[in-house]
DNA sequence: AATTCGATCGGACACGTGTCCTCGTCAAGA
DNA sequence: TCTTGACGAGGACACGTGTCCGATCGAATT
């Protein structure tokens, strides 16, 4: 190949000593002008960082490590179907870390999973690991006992009630006691909850939320609620909305309002109810959750819940930060974040029944 | 603190000779167990694992890969707007990735911040560096000469075109041309164009496509296509096609059917255009791009193209994998996806002018 | 030309690991 | 009791880095 080009245009630098040969100077010259030492002439010090800039080396961040340097690295566990919600949380806290000087380890894993992703993040010595979202109980549990021996720090996002972790999580009871109470106004009294679920887990999830805007107004749980996830997979979220909306009408004593676990299922179910032909929100209202920005776009516009993620993610890391900083807390932080009702066009007086 | 459970749970074992000591045995054992080599007594290989399970100890991952074990990691950039296609890539990917033994790592920048987080993982010794979106085409080059001259491994995602770079694309002229002849069977001779750009940029983008349908029916560009991308800030996506679409409208030469930059802008255009009063397919066609989950939510359904995510990122793991393990190509390799016209409610024949 | 002093070189060590090698130790067999 | 063999202990080295320290080099000053 007679090319006239540079035969050997840098030859691949893999450490200081080949760096520090290429440009002709002692390895522990080009290790102090790295690190800012004082005694070296200026001329020096141009002639090392304009070879560092052509040839583009980087230290090795594993023996760099090792000297002792922090790897300034942080796990983040995301639960495997990515919601929007979960999406905007990592991207905000992955940006929210950096700007500190943090870099992110990202895993999205399924069930099960959990105990390789919390190893791999230790051999790595990140010095905190995130999780965000909901995983199985036993399975996160045990990791936080993990990283608690391991002194590693940790927080979970949008998982409360995990014995002795850090958590942030939003105050869905006290959302959907607003979404609750929004609908109560307007003379509701049978609802229809969409993947909602059963019994209340813990004080902060859904379900209480709903018991106590009830209970304030002494009406009673069974006779105005209604559950049907049994009857229909939960598949997409927007079909499984969709049909289960059409179940809903099939029923004897029809609720007049449904309650959504989420956007895309609320949506859905707006279209089902529509294809049914039932004019909205006249004849039934609708509730999601999230407020995605397309729930400003469907007709009817959605009411819905917003997450305030943004709190969140702040609280997050400010949380995060400080455990790393700190010396380990005994006691669990538990912090937790408000939503806010925002009414659309999907919520309105109850009809007459 | 007289507790009556265990003074020292786990006094934190930060090295193999710290986790040795702490069962008693020799480092070098307990490295000769790890690494299963022969010539140990069945009784001290359960004894160590029993312990290892126990206390969650992990090799040190930098000391391991300064001893030449390969990183196992692989850098994957993401534009800062997390697009839901951006983002169902990137989780494939790392899903593909990882049941591969590869670990991602993350990043989501904004332009100008590509140096550095290619410095960084140049300095963590990936494996390898994946770019998925469209980034500043100077930046993400410069990048890729860097990569190259550095003997690493690189790959981009959805952005064609660029010099000396392993790319996978979707083909979006042959999209586009599919979009653009569906509607032109229709009848349709006047479009719209919402953020698809002026010209064409390279023989693989939008306008290409839209020119390549054009011109082999004979029909001039210029005279059929309207763009007023110039009218409005793009804000959020769907209020930029909500807001957009009413301009339209006020246009003397109104077009019969409008080509959306994705679904999002196309969404928002159908609702602009009802709340106009239009009713839509009837009045004018509405096409989409990216076949997200939302778009057979929305009345009308929406007519867009499936970007075939899966076969992309497959295609994408397969050329990483390939490159990882042979030496070097010289040829870029340049791979283009088919996408597939979704055929929905939104179009339908052109109305008589 | 001799002296001085600032700048650079080059050797050494540590970090945590895998691997090799030598040396003890202990139990079983002769 | 002595020999043998199996197993484990422990020292050494290398990987790439930062840092310390003594040695060397060269230029400016005397």
């Amino acid at each position: 190949m007679p090319k006239t080009t540079k035969p050997k245009p840098t030859a691949v630098l893999r450490s200081t000593a080949d760096f520090a040969r290429h440009i002709g100077l002692a390895r522990t010259t080009v290790s102090r002008v790295l690190n800012g030492q004082p005694g070296l002439k200026q001329k020096t010090i141009e002639r090392v960082q304009q070879a560092l800039a052509e040839t583009g080396f980087t230290p090795n961040a594993h023996a760099l490590h090792l000297k002792g340097k922090r790897t300034s690295m942080v796990g983040i566990c995301v639960e495997d179907l990515l919601t929007p919600p979960a999406v905007r949380k990592l991207a905000a806290l992955q940006k929210l870390l950096r700007d500190r000087g943090f870099f992110s380890l990202i895993e999205v894993f399924a069930p099960g999973m959990g105990r390789d992703v919390v190893r791999h993040f230790l051999s790595m010595r990140v010095e905190a690991v995130v999780f965000i979202g909901h995983f199985q109980r036993e399975e996160i549990e045990a990791r936080i006992v993990e990283l608690i021996g391991h002194g590693t720090p940790h927080l979970v996002i949008d998982h409360y009630g995990l014995k002795n972790a850090h958590t942030v999580s939003l105050d869905r009871a006290m959302a959907m006691e607003s979404v609750m109470n929004h609908l109560l106004d307007f003379g509701h009294r049978r609802f229809g909850l969409l993947a909602i679920g059963k019994a209340p887990a813990s004080r902060y999830d859904r379900m209480s939320g709903i018991h106590a805007a009830l209970r304030a107004r002494g009406l009673d749980f069974d006779a105005c609620t209604v559950s049907l996830d049994h009857l229909h997979e939960r598949d997409n979220d927007f079909d499984y909305g969709r049909k289960l909306a059409g179940i809903f009408l099939e029923q004897a004593l029809r609720p007049t309002a449904l309650l959504a676990l989420n956007d895309e299922i609320a949506i859905g179910a707006l279209r089902g109810l529509q294809e049914a032909g039932l004019k909205l929100p006249r004849d039934m209202s609708v509730t999601g959750f999230n407020n995605q920005a397309v729930a400003a776009m469907t007709t009817p516009t959605l009411t819905t819940v917003n997450q305030n993620i943004d709190t969140t993610i702040a609280s997050a890391a400010e949380i995060l930060l400080g455990q790393i900083d700190m010396p380990p807390k005994s006691k669990p932080i538990v912090r937790m974040i408000t939503g806010e009702l925002v009414i659309r066009e999907s919520t309105a007086q109850a009809p007459l029944s």
